[in-house]
DNA sequence: GCGCCGATGGAACGTCGTTCCAATGTATTG
DNA sequence: CAATACATTGGAACGACGTTCCATCGGCGC
């Protein structure tokens, strides 16, 4: 193929006009998987995007969980990377949290892609980007692993869930709304006396705001570290007169 | 094989000693997923460990997908099958929580095959188990579904993180002690600018103890639940006047 | 005792992640 | 500028997977 020519290139590494690169080879994951779901990402399918063959990609990737991860810290990175100053640090857990769904929501392979690489680089970013400002609200140092955990595992979890949702909807080859339907007709016949609760919100599935529920629950987390913090100030209070 | 004979059973269908049932394929893949891991399960193992062939296994379970799910709904079911008469709801859900931590510990292919099927038969068995001390407690309907949710989340999002480590570190070869070393070790070699709280955890890493850490972030949560109880009591009794 | 029919189990298919290696094209050397 | 050295490439091949298919078999009704 005559399309190949030689290039220079500052740092002096880079052999080829489109040559096959570690950032190349995400970005075609990234758009694979986003196009075609969790299981869009193959080998054989990124090789072909990608022009070459699938040993190549050895060169640059060491194997598919790495690949995943690095495509998932490409996602994550650009949805963290936003400035929140000036913002009380309720307000910068809201806007992080909902950013956080909504990227979930529009990528929903990294929802199952974190829970699978746990303590790796997108997960710390997380976990820092939280931390910050609930270090900022003043909780004591050993509540901040607890509380951290609790607001991190309650939005990923929710995130989760609902791209576990779409994805099921996809593979089952229904939109989301009728994979709700699906679900809620199923919820509806439950036994009433062995499944009462389940019953009673099968209606609410179709009509609820999932981000409105979302927020809902960050708050009550929130709410429920402004309770610890008040009753420790009182403690303090009451010790020192 | 002359150790196969006929069999009177009371229903009539069963036709074999040891014949080949849901029950005892479900049971099978739990030995399987406990002994092995998650990627353990394998039709051709389970086949032999059942003294049959692959394609025997399709007469009574649909996929594999579907098998994950019976065999988790078997776990849960066991798991939730506790009686908690008598005790205040608190008490209810903190106990139920410890009891699923300690049921994912077990068995950590739980946590990700509840995951991946949302709104499936033992998700429903959770949230059904959860929401009933919920609304023992007085939380009003429309806050319901965001306290459960976050209760859910939480309980599935710390146990399963603590699964995913289990798996991670079973797959590297590692005991659980060293893997948490390893990650302990990364975290520590981080940029502090960047990471400043993942890096100041790092150490408590080896040495925290997971269930007390887990029961604190429930603690957090019913401080939250409580204080919306609070908040509406006092709003209800101030209109009232 | 015989034939029927569902249950069985092993072979086979297509796809996957991964490995391997001959061929390619670039950089260095003479 | 020609020849050599070497990293990159890409396609073939491997073993294992989920799943399908169908010849065979065993228990039941006649």
């Amino acid at each position: 193929m005559s399309r190949c020519s030689m290039v220079r290139h500052a740092g002096g590494t880079r052999r080829r006009l489109q040559a096959l690169s570690r950032e190349r080879i995400i970005e075609a994951s990234i758009d694979l998987l986003d196009s075609s779901g969790e299981d869009g990402l193959t080998f054989r399918a990124l090789s072909e995007r990608l022009s070459t063959g699938p040993g190549a990609i050895y060169g640059h990737i060491p194997n598919k969980s790495e690949l995943l991860i690095a495509a998932c810290d490409s996602i994550v990175a650009r949805a963290l990377n936003v400035s929140s100053a000036g913002a009380t640090p309720e307000a910068t857990i809201r806007g992080l949290a909902l950013r956080l769904f909504d990227t979930i929501d529009a990528h929903p392979w990294v929802g199952s892609a974190l829970s699978r690489a746990p303590g790796r680089l997108p997960m710390v970013r997380i976990l820092e980007s939280i931390a910050r400002p609930v270090c900022a609200l003043g909780v004591p140092d050993e509540e901040q692993w607890a509380t951290v955990g609790a607001l991190l595992n309650y939005i990923l979890g929710v995130g989760g869930k609902n791209a576990a949702n779409g994805q099921l909807a996809r593979t089952l080859g229904l939109d989301r709304s009728d994979f709700l339907g699906s679900v809620s007709a199923a919820w509806s016949e439950l036994d009433p006396a062995e499944y009462p609760f389940t019953q009673s919100v099968a209606g609410q599935l179709l009509t609820h705001d999932d981000r409105a529920d979302f927020l809902a629950g960050i708050d009550l987390i929130l709410r429920g570290i402004d309770s610890s913090r008040r009753s420790r100030a009182a403690k303090a209070g009451a010790s020192r007169r």
